[in-house]
DNA sequence: GTGGCTGCAAATCATTTGCATATAC
DNA sequence: GTATATGCAAATGATTTGCAGCCAC
């Protein structure tokens, strides 16, 4: 695999490519799943083992100030990155954890002016139980009452 | 100034109505401007010396639980609360830090279902320049412009 | 060369935890 | 009297910082 399309990406984006930077855009390209800083750092690591903790949040965070991730803080624990798409909800997952896209659009859109407020980002963050643990859930209830109807 | 309402209402909320209880959701009541834990303490802390903030945090638990108060991650730095209203959007600035109210429907509502996943709670979080701090931009732009001109 | 980056370790800071004491009922 | 909450101090864990050495240009 060589790395000139990220190194191209980096360099429009104004950013030396260095290999962490790199190895960092190439991550995020391949794990579409909201990692954390510290997912990010334990995956690259794998590859690079020389790779600081500290780069990586010094990578992160000159990605998302060029505009090329977003930053999301649907959870207090720790932050998560996306690539940079149209903007879009998230769904955090209470009982399994799992962040998912939600593809519809936001009733505020960047750019926008709201009660004089100048709108550069919009972030909507939705909480709940995603349908793999209802469904699980839903399972082990129908098991309970099958039990409990054999009890009576 | 007698403590019945908020003892009441908490007793309603099935809490002790413990005197650190009652000073935190009375400074809650009270400051509607989406105060940090740390904010909580040392506002309550000026009328009641003894109070930790371990117990502040505890309290906060409390009452987020009981459904009382809704917890912000607006702000990567620390968390916000804010008295349980209708469900409304925030709007972070960037330039004086202030969270105001946004007065507009989520486009995702309580209860509803998305691609399978039980919507509990949302929270939309916007980012940008306050209507403030822009007048006050603003302002200031003017007058380099107008030292500009002088310059020339 | 040299300015910007990386890596390491130490510092920071919000939040949590353990536990002895105090309080609400 | 007993279960629950508080207060203190120490622990935790994500993120930041300082700084010496390294790399991209």
């Amino acid at each position: 695999m060589d790395h000139q399309e990220e190194s191209a990406r980096l360099r429009k984006l104004g950013l030396m490519p260095t290999i962490q930077r790199v190895a960092v855009l190439e991550y995020l390209e391949k794990n579409l799943v909201h990692p954390t800083a510290d997912e990010v750092y334990q995956g690259v690591k794998d590859s690079f083992p020389s790779l600081s903790k500290a780069t990586v949040y010094n990578v992160l965070d000159a990605l998302k100030r060029a505009g090329a991730i977003r930053e999301l803080t649907i959870s207090r624990q720790a932050a998560r990155y996306d690539i940079m798409t149209s903007p879009h909800p998230h769904f955090l997952c209470r009982v399994c954890g799992r962040v998912y896209d939600i593809d519809l659009p936001h009733a505020v859109q960047e750019g926008d002016v709201v009660d004089g407020h100048q709108v550069e980002s919009v972030q909507t963050y939705i909480y709940g139980v995603c349908a793999h643990c209802r469904a699980k859930e839903l399972k082990k209830n129908t098991a309970l009452q099958v039990q409990g109807e054999k009890d009576a």
